[in-house]
DNA sequence: GAAACGCCTTAGTCTATACTAATAGTGAGA
DNA sequence: TCTCACTATTAGTATAGACTAAGGCGTTTC
């Protein structure tokens, strides 16, 4: 009788998978995610990030580089991916079945992400008819971790007349992202390009619903990355 | 700008929640519940129940008598029985809406219902029709914490031909709850009474479904605290 | 190439919750 | 009334995860 073994493959908690999503999102552009950009998002101190970054990359869940950042580890992205399904089919489940709107379905489902069961999520997403997008409009992973490669769109290329979501925004830069804030172009904005100005003018663009008008420089357009909303 | 103050009224951690509900359940036939019993209802050491117990004393939720037992002060109750309903109304909300049987049930709701919000399990309880009652018959608390009183009867005062669910074993004694086990005697095991000798004589019971007969001698029938099944 | 600034990490602390080992109280029987 | 067995509590430790304060690395700027 051994003084107790630690598991080798205890459940996630709450933290790490929240974590394992948040790096997911952040390094989706194909890069590093910051150690100050994980903090911002999970609204934690820097030093609590490079806590868990530690403990992560023990657990072979992302990939840590000093000062440079994280990725995830095949096996952290699938984990991250799992998550992501479960977020999103209770998103919808909670507006199609519940009567929940947009708006407060996102927090519940923060929650009930880390709570609910394998057979939960596929009894859940079997009374939808095995959907492939939540009421936003993402991707929903299949159970084998599979999810659609939304294709992005740089503003600077998008064409004239089409409506597009604001997925994400290309920068670090503390100036432009305070000029991008102050202009309303956050992620998860909707807008239809109005037009573009030749010679590698400016893209206006309007709002929606709001209507009101934005003109982009061809520098800061080729930040903002688009989704096209389908039909 | 002090250096920071404590919340004075903190969300309940799932394991406060967990320990108010096994409270609960043991202490609702009158007495106080004892620390080796919350400990066995939940799985952990005894020690672990006494440092529980001493922070949800000095939160105001239980008051303690030193190697006596537990009780809830009607804060703490009125904690319990929010969680019951949580846990209830999910248990109904899961077999009526997503085909679970009795079995997966109630583990699913044993997680969820610390994630859930007020807002969740109201949407739920509408979308079921404000029920009364879960899948096992027991009652559901209100929403303002009133529950409805099991009236539970002695097996040995239930009337030949009733048909009862054992809900308490009101012993401690481990001899006799041995025993009660032995003979398939445990909390939720439903019964009928076939007959009764006089003169203070046992108990004759058939086991439902199975249709096993158990005699039971007046000293135990006691014991056994049942309810009535509605027709 | 040095200085400065900003981001990242380390060091040290705190809380909640669990555990084991040791001690103390209680009530049933001798 | 005393003893013993059981139960409860205390003491000490561990882990996850958060925080602040302090120090280290790298990039930008001159
Ligand atoms: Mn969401
Ligand atoms: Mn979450
Ligand atoms: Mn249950
Ligand atoms: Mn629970």
């Amino acid at each position: 009788m051994q003084p107790t073994v630690r598991d080798p493959n205890p459940p996630l908690t709450r933290s790490v998978e929240d974590y394992l999503k948040a790096i997911y999102h952040l390094s989706s552009q194909g890069g590093f995610a910051a150690t100050s950009d994980i903090a911002a998002m999970l609204e934690v101190s820097p030093p609590s990030v490079s806590g868990m970054v530690k403990r992560l990359s023990e657990m072979g869940l992302i990939e840590h580089v000093p000062y440079r950042g994280v990725q995830l580890t095949s096996q952290g992205r699938r984990a991250a991916l799992r998550m992501i399904r479960r977020h999103r089919i209770l998103e919808l489940y909670l507006t199609q079945h519940l009567g929940y709107d947009w708006g407060g379905v996102h927090d519940e489902a923060e929650r009930l992400e880390h709570a609910v069961s394998d057979e939960l999520i596929e009894r859940m997403a079997s009374a939808l008819g095995q959907p492939q997008y939540d009421p936003h409009g993402d991707p929903i992973p299949t159970a084998a971790g599979d999810i659609e490669e939304a294709e992005l769109v740089s503003l600077a290329d998008a064409h004239v007349g089409t409506k597009l979501e604001l997925r994400q925004v290309g920068t670090q830069d503390t100036a432009r992202l305070r000029y991008f804030a102050e202009q309303g172009l956050t992620p998860g904005v909707l807008l239809t390009v109005s037009e573009r100005q030749p010679f590698n003018g400016p893209t206006t663009i309007a709002l929606v619903p709001s209507g009101d008008p934005r003109v982009v420089g061809r520098e800061l357009a080729q930040l903002l990355w688009c989704q096209e909303i389908g039909s």
